[in-house]
Parts: C-alpha cells; structure tokens; sequence
DNA sequence: AGAGAAATGTCAGCTACATTGCAGTTCCTA
DNA sequence: TAGGAACTGCAATGTAGCTGACATTTCTCT
C-alpha cells in the first residue's frame, strides 16, 4: 500500500493531529495493514508481538474467554478506535480476541515498542495520549456505576442513547442506527441475560419508543430519550 | 516543611522513580501539602484547580454524589497512592469528595497545569505515568468483571484477599489487617447492601474463615483463600 | 430450493439479594 | 458518665432478572 494513503489514515485520527509531517512519517514507517471479513477472528492478546490497533473501517467487538470457557463482551470498537495493549503494557492472563461484525474491516496497526519509541520523542503526543486513555477510563467507570445503580431497562435505554449518539444518522426527529449487533450482544453489553434483553426491546417497541429489526434501530422521539 | 523532606517524599513513588535529582526538585517546587484529621471532608473536584493528590499518610476514601444525593464510595485511596485529576481532564460532572477514615493524613498535591508542565519536559515520565494510568483502568476493568459474574460472596472473599495482600500484615499462615473500614464502606465497596455484607461476614466468621472486629479483621487460613 | 444453523420470542419457576423495620452494641463527647 | 449517634445483628417479605426449555422466524450455504 502507498505510503500516502497510510498517511491520511493516521492524519484522520484526532490523537495524531498535533504531529507533524515528518513525525507522522515515522509512524508510517512502522505501521501494518490488514483487511479482514464478517465472522473472521482476530487474535492479538498473547498472540505474537503486543500491538496497538487503529480501526479505519467497520465494526469488530472484543471479547474475553474466562476460565470456565464463557465469552463475554469487553468492548464494541467502530471506525477510527484505537485497541489492543492501550495501557502499554502486555498483560498475559488477559485471554481476549477480536470479532468482526459489519461485513469487512480494515485494520492498522503499530508494534508497542516502536509506539513507546514515538512516544518518548514526542512528549505532547505522550500526554495526549495519557488524556485519551484516561477518556477511556472514565467511560469504563461511567459504565460501571451504570450497572450498580440501574436497572437494565434503564441501562438498554443509555446504550441505545450513546449507541445513537455516536453512530446515529439523524433526520428529523429520528435517529437511525445500522444494527451490527445481535440481541444477544446487545443483552452481554447492558450485563443482562437475553431472554431480558428481547423482552425489554420488544416492550419499548410495543411503546413506541423505538423501531427494532435485525438491519436497523430507530430512536422515534429524540428529545424524550 | 523543608524542600529535602518534600523530595524524598516524591522519592518513595515507584512512578518518580525514574526522574533526575534536578527533574524531582521541579515538581518539589509546585508542591503543596496539608494534614487532616479523622472523618474530614477534603473537596477537591470542582472546588477550585484542579490538582493531582498524593497520599503519603492514612488511608482515604473518595465518594461521589449523584443527582439524588446518594452517596457512593468510588474508591479506596492507600498510602502511596495518587487521587484526583488522574486523566489530566477535569470533568466538571464528578460531584466527588474524599473523606479521611484513618486517624490522620497527610497529602500532598500539585497543580494539574504544573504536572502537564513536567510531562512535557520529561517523555520517560509521561510514559511512566501513562502505563500508570493504564493500571489503575485494568483493575477497574476486573472489579467491573467481578461485579458481573461472581456472587456477593465471592465479590466479598476477593475484597478481603486483595485488601490483606496490599495492606495486611502476614504472621505465620495468617493475614491481619487494620480494620479502618465500617460493614456499610465494605457493603459499598462489594456493592451490596450493608445487610448481605454484615450476614457474609458473620457467616465467614462463624465457619472460621476469617475473625472480625471494628478493629481488625484476620483472615486464617491463607492458603485455602 | 431445502436443510441446518443462528437468532428471536415466550413462559414458568426459582434464587440471590434488596428493602423494611427494629433491637442490641459500641463509640464519642460534653 | 450519661446520652445520643453511629454501627452491627436479625428476621420477614418482596421482586428483578436468571435459568432452562421450547417454538418460531430468519439467515446462510450448498
């Protein structure tokens, strides 16, 4: 691939807008592509080298294997996230991979060392960094005090807010969702089981409140979410 | 207080480690300090700048209130540890406080604008402190996890475990920890009600997993936990 | 087109845990 | 050193949401 188009991949990233040509260059350099398809596993906890991933194109969620073989949902990541050894730091117990939803994906990628390397020679890419993982953070523990203090009818409600918000198309008085995830995903995301998760989306269809199918979501009345 | 005593007290974090005598005397410069007696509220988000805090003394927790007037314990702060402004983002939303649960504290802070400062002047550091912050979001990670799959029970052993591991004090096959923590703190802190957490206590008690009083809680048999 | 595999819908029964309410203890402080 | 506040202990009752079992619909792949 040419090295121009890899640059406009970082060049669209937020994060990577304060470097300069030459520093974005460097990153280049460095940097993997991948495609992949709908269903297709991606592993890359333990897998070979730590890496840091950036999505460009699609929708994958990363999910976690425990002990006892159960999978659970970590995180839904969509076009332009960062994943992979965010915090730096290879951790060997962590037994996760990534799954592809929407129908292809087109992945970038970096070695953690030579990230660490960039970072060092470019102390205000290090901090903002440091902000976005701390961003990450902070929605990890939103999330989190979600799941204690509300019910999951509430917490299927906040999903499908932010779900909207960050993906929505809005027209009019409605937002539309492109529908990536099964109701199951949906019950794993909001911790519920999904016999709850079908029912509560039935009912607030029933409501009105929202339209459901497998293609698409529908918020109906934006201002009462 | 004298400037070598303030050095030495950065000296001791592992996080500062890494920084020249010269780099440690730049962040000793900015440094404030305070001392707090026992059951003192010490506001520090939305109060005036925003801060990083250091614990050198006594044990803390931070508590949050939500729009309800509901109180929440968001964390528990050891000596040693670092508070506030972690992700060198103020979010005016936080409605968070820290209250002192040991006898006495003593902490000492620095301005977030004068931490971003020194980031910037030292790379290493703000890697340091990146994977640092990284940390803090993996642990908040596996108690989100623990929240959702194990039983209160288990959440509660676990608490007991970790707790003995970072503070408590190891005598031939037992673990004795100082017990600065009310049934209603741990109840929040395993997230259940002070009811199921007192019953699980008792139980453990009564089984002779664990002795416990307002003082100190000893946990028997290391082993087997 | 048709079989098999996912995904969705529905229901009864159960369980862990919250809630309420009160009584007994320990601690603080005036 | 008494009296109130905070903490701890116990029991009865209520319920959200999980489990499992099954039917139905929709997708997918020869």
């Amino acid at each position: 691939m040419y090295e121009d188009l890899k640059y406009w991949y970082l060049r669209d990233h937020k994060l990577f807008r304060t470097l300069s040509f030459g520093q974005i260059k460097q990153l280049c350099i460095i940097m993997g592509f991948k495609k992949a398809q709908k269903g297709e596993i991606i592993y890359f906890s333990a897998s070979d080298v730590p890496r840091i991933f950036l999505l460009k194109k699609g929708n994958i969620k990363i999910v976690a294997v425990d002990e006892d073989g159960n999978e659970t949902i970590k995180d839904i990541i969509q076009k332009g996230d960062l994943f992979g050894e965010l915090t730096l730091e290879v951790d060997s117990q962590a037994n996760e991979y990534a799954k592809v939803l929407s129908d292809d994906v087109a992945i970038c990628s970096f070695l953690l060392s030579d990230f660490e390397d960039v970072l060092l020679k470019n102390p205000s890419l290090a901090l903002s960094y440091t902000k976005f993982v701390g961003l990450k953070m902070k929605r990890i523990k939103n999330s989190y005090s979600n799941l204690i203090s509300k019910d999951s009818k509430t917490r299927l409600s906040l999903f499908l807010k932010a779900w909207g918000e960050t993906e929505g198309i809005r027209t009019e008085n409605k937002i539309v969702i492109e529908n990536y995830l099964t109701q199951n995903d949906i019950a794993q995301i909001i911790c519920t089981s999904r016999q709850t998760a079908t029912q509560l989306l039935n009912e607030m269809v029933a409501n009105g409140i929202i339209g459901y199918n497998r293609k698409e979501i529908i918020i109906n009345d934006v201002c009462s979410f």
